[in-house]
DNA sequence: TCCAACACGTCCGGAAACGGACAGTTGTGT
DNA sequence: ACACAACTGTCCGTTTCCGGACGTGTTGGA
């Protein structure tokens, strides 16, 4: 398998140094030390993944940094998976974290072997999210949950749907519903 | 506002109550004290969310219980959001909780607004998973994101969706892209 | 019991979408 | 400079889809 993509975003050198040994077999790795770099480098390439730290000030362990971070990133690339690492867990953190559209949340120090599966399922994800469906499976989708939510009432769904009710017949008709 | 169909999944009836209490004025709710009473209560009503413990056998603290009841909701209503309670809270459960699709996350004893506040957010979050499109914005979406994807290039974003270009080009056209 | 309301399934003439083809443009490798 | 490949924008004959309308079956209230 290829390596991964990944952006470790972390202000401490050796941190970085040591996510980038961990996942050397898995993984090629960019290095950010600031969110502003983290902003260039996700202008300049497309990853796979993002470890990212939540607490880039000295001292500081409220994690706005990291929950300000993946809003960053969210705007640069809606798909991306980001991995939240901090050493202050609290569990607060770690649900809004999450809540915020974190794909994982990792407390430092780390396990090697979760480091890498976490990096892989996120890599996943990301893929999973860019995958882009045909038109056709769509729709599909879509008219199946319309109906699924009126019950097979044709007529209401064709109408939450805005769509005549022969068109809908004719769709239910085109993909065997 | 009308009050929000709330279900309490619990097995100490006094948690129950409290909870009942403390939501008393934004939600009307019905209780289960085990997962099979659970499901019963699902099947029956629908509602715009649940309040789920993670350790319903005693001494249990693992949270197996709460993720296996997660499970068991996602089948019953993909779309109803679970906030899921616990009174062992370790960031590693949070965790896996909310990656399960767990909408929430709360430590008990709780803070009766904070409670409140979850529920309103869960049950808003479920209207809105439910809300379904009109067809036309389903597709005009999925037209978007195949162009971004593809750098704005129409040929490539039309093999994706496996549409002829000039369809994709009536479509961009159709919506103003 | 009768009637109104609703949902169903189908028909059909007009309207819109289909996609292969063509010519023009851009960019890359030789 | 030239050939080649890929993308773009548009045309047009054919096909498909549209949705209003009609007749039927079922349900629920007067």
């Amino acid at each position: 398998m290829e390596k991964l993509a990944l952006l470790i975003a972390d202000d401490d050198a050796d941190v970085r140094s040591a996510a980038r040994l961990a996942l050397a077999t898995v993984a090629g790795a960019r290095e950010a030390a600031s969110l502003d770099a983290m902003d260039a480098a996700l202008a300049e390439h497309t990853f796979d993944a993002v470890l990212l730290d939540m607490n880039f000030a000295l001292g500081e362990r409220s994690g706005r940094d990291g929950l300000d971070g993946l809003d960053r990133i969210r705007r640069a690339d809606p798909d991306l998976s980001v991995i939240l690492m901090t050493a202050f867990g609290a569990v607060s953190l770690a649900v809004e974290s999450l809540k915020r559209g974190g794909a994982d949340f990792l407390l430092k120090p780390w396990r090697n072997d979760a480091l890498a599966a976490a990096v892989e399922a996120a890599a996943l994800k990301t893929c999973e999210k860019r995958e882009l469906l045909p038109l056709d499976d769509v729709e599909r989708i879509a008219v199946e949950k319309a109906l699924t939510r009126h019950d097979g009432n044709i007529a209401q769904a064709a109408a939450a749907l805005g769509v005549s009710r022969p068109a809908l017949y004719r769709r239910m008709n085109k993909y065997g519903l």
